[in-house]
DNA sequence: CTAAAAACCGAGGGATTGCTCGGATTCTGC
DNA sequence: GCAGAATCCGAGCAATCCCTCGGTTTTTAG
């Protein structure tokens, strides 16, 4: 038997850096991970074209990733973090927002959030069909859905916990799938299908919670 | 140079079967291959392993199949079979339902496809990521989508053609991403998100068309 | 029956990929 | 200035994977 005790790591990473530029590496290194997900897909992403990109070598690369799986994990972190502060920054806070607009802003935030980061798509897609990219694309499908749910709790207060949870994941899956299809979408239909995807979250809201959302009546 | 000749083979088999029994083995090779695809996605189905499933060697599948791309091609044109008989039988020719009884048909009958065909799942999952497999994929969705168009045209007639090809797709991404997600759901919240799944293109609808799905006036 | 065609077989070639390892290089604290 | 730790490096190993090729078996046709 060979080291029996460890049973499993939490932390992606396998050595935390001691010295400013090995934390710049590896921030390198996830922005180039971030382009060639983007560029070619998870699968296509070679951890020597990942470190080629990123200006480093392998051996630096696995000195701090044990493996190319904990890349995508960590960059999924990174996302985790982006997209919190978006709608803390652009939903959350911002109050007299209600109706169709409220799901406008949270759709356009989404989709600025897809054309900046690019490499979060592949690790949503996958997110069901690779085994080696479920649990980075779950987290941070979950991600969004805890997000939406804040969103609802603050506008649609009345709606029961597990349903809210329910509407939410539906709407995160709509726009997920909409905006990347918005994405692939020639360059003239793109803003009509981003549209279509706003019809179709505030179409399902209204049809789900039975009613719009309005602004609560005091 | 070589072979400087043929530039594309439009028939995705190598050979055409002269006898039946390799018309069978054809066919047990997709049937493998469908399997293998649900089970395990496409890229991590060994072209040995679809052979090994279909009780065959792999030197019978490439006797048949240029490659592993050829494969996934070939189960797609089956598929975009199945989906035609399939309206066929069950919506297009079905007259006197309308509203949401014939979402509810179009959805239930998708359902029941991904749920008999879960190979064509990674499919259209791999139609956005994967470059080996955007083809067969967008042909797949694509007479997903001619479908709904047909059932669009039949039952709100007014709507143009531009329009409702938008339509078409929209909703046949709803359908799509919210029956892979119910798919993956745990089995006592399934109902419920294929449920939602019909709430989303309902209320898609009535918002995109600016009216119900209602019969004509005469 | 027989010869040719069709179908079938599976070991292994060629290429690629994720990852290791021993050693060179740079930085830090004293 | 120097020792040791931290960081960096890239050739190449082991494991796959897709696919070929030479040869065997089965079917067809005359």
């Amino acid at each position: 038997m060979k080291s029996a005790t460890t049973p499993e790591e939490p932390s992606p990473l396998r050595r935390k850096p001691r010295q400013a530029r090995a934390q710049e590496r590896i921030e390198r290194i996830l922005d180039s991970a971030e382009q060639a997900f983007a560029d070619v897909g998870y699968e296509g992403a070679t951890t020597n074209l990942i470190a080629q990109r990123a200006e480093t070598s392998i051996g630096s690369l696995y000195e701090f990733f044990p493996n190319k799986e904990a890349i995508a994990k960590a960059l999924a972190d990174r996302y985790i973090v982006t997209i919190g502060g978006l709608y803390a920054s652009e939903i959350v806070d911002v109050p007299g927002v209600f109706g169709d607009a409220i799901v406008e802003r949270v759709v356009a935030a989404l989709d600025r959030f897809y054309r900046d980061h690019p490499g979060a798509v592949p690790l949503l897609n996958g997110r069901f069909s690779s085994t080696e990219l479920a649990e980075a694309g779950e987290l941070l499908q979950h991600a969004m859905v805890r997000q939406i749910e804040k969103v609802l709790a603050a506008r649609v207060p009345q709606v029961p916990t597990v349903k809210r949870h329910l509407v939410a994941t539906v709407v995160a899956e709509i726009a997920r799938s909409l905006l990347v299809l918005a994405d692939q979408s020639p360059l003239s239909q793109r803003r009509a299908v981003v549209n279509e995807g706003v019809s179709a979250v505030v179409g399902y809201l209204e049809r789900s919670l039975g009613e719009p959302i309005t602004p609560p009546k005091n």
